[in-house]
DNA sequence: TGACATATTTGGAACGTTCCAATTTATTGC
DNA sequence: GCAATAAATTGGAACGTTCCAAATATGTCA
């Protein structure tokens, strides 16, 4: 048993050279001689040596911590989860580790677990901002020049880097693509109606609506939780407007199987008798039955590039933000009655 | 701009106090005078100052460093993701923050994040471990005297705490319930044959089935990998069998999914024409239509239990491995058929 | 008032690293 | 073989905190 933990004098003492030798081979400098490397990094094997970052960027004293911060409102969700995994392949293969939080949507949780971070020296943040973030609760973090990416959801006036997907565009499509298929009355279910995401998303919906020339009535539109449980309550009232919509696009997939469960709860088959199309793409949709028809947004991949982009602006030193609108795409599969083959009811459902 | 960052002694020197004292009022000490320790507050919300935990842990010196490491070996599956979430609960409001990471289920990727953390000096670890994981792997961890606890899936041999679900008595119940509504050929769907937890689940179906003197027939066994794509594998193969099965124990929720994908594809109805129960309690396990019968774990729960005991043994100051075998129960919902109220076909599905 | 106890405050010395300037050692050119 | 250069090594000061022992202020009692 060591008595307390090995140091970097340790290791000099018994490599017989100076702790500055040991430093110089600890960050790889070309300045020492490769047999002097060789023996220290044995000795250092041989007494178990670990690295004390703290110590070390205490003294660079820069933003090198080699942390990142990454706060999510809801890992239970796995389309965030699946962003924290999207991030934290690129920032560990950048020899970066992450500080993983949970919000569950309380801002003070995540003003608290922001203010830990920042004690801890993090480098970088990557935030999904709980509902209703302002501005203002970033402003001390790029006051200290901190770099921040917001992902998912914008949030409006903060002067730092975002990337969100194309809500707009993505709904835009689904519509777009419903129609060509032949529905006319197309509800727009789920979803809170406090969040500019669900502003963009609804957007993108009136949007495809008017150039389509489809029936418009306000009252195919239908908020909800935008949960499993949340579509099948949305479902529910879209199926009791006299005359019924033949189709759906969905606020996200998590909305949209709920409305699959609500159809069925009412001897209606998803696809076949009723066209449902979601938004996320997540893991199931692929794999559900019916395969849900969906807006692919790719959360890894957002992920990484929120990472990537992160890791550019630490690298560069400056903050400067950036924008950037991750382009979605359909995927169509059997939800929406085209992936099938077969021939679905167009009129009333 | 204040050039760089505001430090104790800044502090020290704008309320007129020495460095000493303003150390004491972060500490929260009774020694210092009420008037003072305002004084120094309210300078301190002034300049911004920001405690730099890093050089503090750093003269402390000891395992002090309000960091657990969190490593699961894959995020992307909800129960893993929920589990972390009950982590973070508790840790966080214990005062730590948590390191999240996320394996893969690769050996290399994990004993890269353990070292990682190692150097930023985590005062704990609760880790899901990758498959094939040996004790080997965490021996340093052991030797330097840091608190471990191994969740959902134990490591043999190693002298760590453990908390993983009672398996056995899960499936055993399962198992039971079914034979009491009347099934006598009952399958065993999906899981990969490496792993202890498999073991300890297949061990709780071979004593049920003994125990019910049910039909035993080890074609009935088939194995797949734990996910919905597997299930839906899993389940074609036990329909191929001569003399078919009217119900199955799956591996876990995702499993059981996927079985009623594919009994669907079979134009079968689970609930109705066959009987299925899963194993974790997912989330969706009580939306999904029909609702799933399981044996519930509570990730989340787990997760909480987890932090605690790590919390428990970081107070204590050493490390004695305990090992918690956290009880499941079953919840019967709609799949195996009891919960609807339905009969269901007992015989040939 | 002096002596003592109690309440508050305080300089420095750590902690384990990196960096700088300076030193030692090896290599070259002539 | 000797200066000049290049290569490798090194001691000490810093980073921002905590802790210790010691100092100072304040209060109490005779």
């Amino acid at each position: 048993m060591t008595k307390g933990r090995v140091t970097v004098v340790d290791i000099a003492k018994a490599a017989g050279v100076s702790k500055s030798t040991v430093s110089l081979v600890l960050q790889g400098s070309s300045l020492v001689n490769e047999a002097t490397r060789a023996k220290v990094n044995v000795v250092m094997r041989e007494l178990g040596y670990v690295y004390n970052r703290g110590a070390a960027n205490l003294r660079q004293s820069g933003s090198k911590s080699k942390i990142i911060g990454v706060v999510v409102n809801d890992l239970t969700n796995s389309f965030f989860a699946e962003l924290a995994v999207g991030v934290d392949m690129v920032v560990q293969s950048a020899g970066f580790v992450q500080f993983l939080s949970n919000t569950s949507e309380s801002l003070d949780r995540q003003q608290e677990v922001i203010a830990s971070m920042r004690e801890h020296g993090i480098s970088g943040l990557i935030l999904s901002p709980a509902r209703a973030t302002e501005a203002a609760d970033l402003k001390p973090l790029v006051a200290a020049g901190i770099p921040v990416v917001v992902a998912v959801r914008n949030v409006q006036g903060a002067k730092v880097s975002s990337i969100v997907s194309d809500n707009r565009e993505g709904i835009f499509a689904g519509v777009q693509h419903l129609a060509s298929i032949g529905h006319r009355r197309i509800a727009f279910l789920g979803g809170f109606g406090d969040t500019a995401v669900f502003d963009e998303r609804l957007d993108g919906y009136r949007a495809a609506i008017a150039a389509c020339h489809l029936e418009h009535d306000e009252s195919l539109i239908i908020p909800s939780a935008p949960s499993r449980a949340g579509g099948a309550q949305a479902i529910a009232r879209a199926l009791a407007i006299e005359v019924k919509p033949t189709a759906a696009v969905c606020f996200n997939d998590a909305v949209a199987f709920g409305v699959c469960d609500g159809l069925r709860a009412n001897r209606l088959e998803p696809g076949r008798d009723f066209a449902v199309v979601g938004f996320d793409d997540v893991i199931e949709a692929k794999t559900a039955v019916p395969a849900l028809t969906t807006i692919s947004v790719d959360p890894q991949g957002m992920g990484r590039r929120a990472a990537q982009l992160l890791l550019k602006q630490i690298n560069a030193g400056k903050v400067e933000a950036e924008a950037i609108v991750s382009s979605v795409r359909l995927v169509v599969r059997e939800s929406c009655g085209a992936g099938s083959g077969d021939a679905i009811g167009r009129r009333q459902a």
